[in-house]
This record gives structure tokens, sequence and C-alpha cells, in this order.
DNA sequence: ATGGCGCGCGCAGCGCGA
């Protein structure tokens, strides 16, 4: 089971990307994030065509989060346990044995943001949602934009971004403690380039310069993470014309044996 | 050098992203 997700910054925009990339990789799951479409306008129909099945839940321009399965999802839920949001962040459910989390993390802005106060108690929310889950799913998937970069080891210039929103150390702590409830990182399973990375900025040839961060993860329960076989950042859609400033990452899984 | 680019909205230029 390939498991993906990538923050496409307007699905309008890239739908043609997301068809041509789940043609050519065939993930059995991706999760979207920004989508940035009313429901109304979710392109069901170009999706389906090519053998998958859609859950959305959207909002008018900003956020907005879905997924694209092969299997049926079902039990589907749009927030986190006990934290009402007007914000399109949330998209869990049910896939065959996989229980999904596809999460768009608030961006938190500048940690002396009020953003960054509502990223700490959404961030508080996932954690108690979590742990009050434990050992509820075998196979749990937490997979999306988390607008956190894990490690300086995750970050182009680390002395620059030191204590700055996505790497300050509440949020890798919020981050570490999500993991501490039986998660695992999959892309740090396996030996990995250095500076691999999953957003670059769209100003200052970032791309070209690999000036980038790694804040897109797949996280996998850890009995799923002992079925993981892989995990893969793939650039290519980000040199397309006109791409996402994030590209797409998976993890595959052997639930066979 | 605190901008740079790209998106939605909506028709100018702003808010936002990370």
């Amino acid at each position: 089971m390939k498991i993906a997700t990538w923050n496409v910054n307007s699905l309008r925009v890239r739908l043609e990307h997301v068809i041509e990339w789940l043609q050519r990789v065939q993930p059995d799951v991706l999760g979207l994030q920004e989508t940035k479409l009313v429901d109304d306008k979710f392109p069901t129909a170009e999706i389906e065509a090519i053998g998958y099945r859609c859950a959305f839940s959207g909002q008018p321009t900003y956020n907005g989060v879905a997924v694209l399965s092969r299997l049926p999802i079902e039990n589907i839920t749009t927030e986190l346990d006990g934290f009402e949001d007007p914000q399109r962040r949330v998209l869990g459910a049910q896939i065959g044995p996989l229980r999904l989390l596809n999460l768009y993390v608030p961006n938190g802005q500048s940690v002396d943001s009020d953003k960054y106060l509502y990223k700490l108690d959404w961030l508080a929310a996932l954690r108690a949602q979590l742990d009050s889950e434990r050992d509820k799913h075998e196979y749990t998937a937490i997979v999306g934009d988390f607008n956190i970069a894990p490690e300086d080891g995750d970050v182009h210039d680390p002395a620059n971004w030191e204590g700055k929103v996505l790497c300050s150390p509440k949020e890798r702590a919020a981050l570490g403690e999500i993991l501490a409830l039986g998660f695992k990182d999959t892309y740090r399973l396996f030996d990995q380039p250095e500076k691999s990375f999953t957003w670059w900025d769209y100003r200052a040839a970032a791309f070209r310069r690999n000036m980038g961060m790694r804040i897109d993860l797949v996280l996998a329960s850890n009995a799923l993470s002992r079925r993981c076989i892989g995990a893969s950042i793939d650039t290519a859609p980000r040199k397309l014309e006109r791409p996402s400033d994030h590209t797409p990452v998976f993890a595959e899984f052997d639930l066979e044996t």
C-alpha cells in the first residue's frame, strides 16, 4: 500500500499535475492540502475517471483538505475531537485496513503571532485526540503538511531559521509528543540524501538552489511502521510549469504478510 | 536588503503562505 501527501496550493490550478502524478506513481491513498476549493467545485468526476474515490472538506479561498483513494473511504471526520474550527484542515477516514488522518497543520506565521498560539492549540488538540485513540487502530497513518521541520537537518539554513516559526522549540516539542505516542516519521526509517526537502519558496530561485525545508510528512503507527518498505520525496512535480511550492511525499507498506 | 512569488478574490491591491 502506497500512501502519499501533497500540498497542492490550489487544486483548481494543479489538477493536471495531480492527475498525471496519480497515473505515474499509482499511490493507493493521496492526502491533499490547500485545495482552496469549496466542495461544490471539487473535481470529483475528473478524479473518479482515473479510478480514485474522493473525500473532501473545503472552504472558500483558504485551507481545504481532500483524500483520494483506490479503496472506499469510510467513517469520514473533518474536525479534531473537541476543537470546533471553521478552518478546514482535517480529514480522517478508514480506508481498508488503514486509519488515515490527513492534516494541514496551521502555519503559525511567526512566533509572536496569534496564529502561532492557534497552531500550538491545534497541535495540543491533535495530540489529545491521538492519545485518546491509542491502541484503537493498529495501522494508523498521519499524513500532511505539518508546517514543522522536525530537525535542523530538515532545514537548508538552520542557523537562519533557529527559533523561527516551523523550527521553534515549542513546535518541535509538539511534534515530538505526537511521535512519542507511538508514531514514526517514515522518511527517517531509511537512509536518505542530505538536504532532502519537500517545500521551496517560490521566490529567489529557492528550488534551483535547493533552499527548502522538509515539512510534509508521512507518520506511521509503530505497528504500521514495521511494515514500511520505503519512503521517498518526488521532486519531479516541483520542476513542472506553474508548480505547487510543495512536492509529493510517499511511503510504501507491505500489509500482505 | 524583511523583498523576492503565486494563490484567491475580483478587477486593485491585499491577505496569506512558510
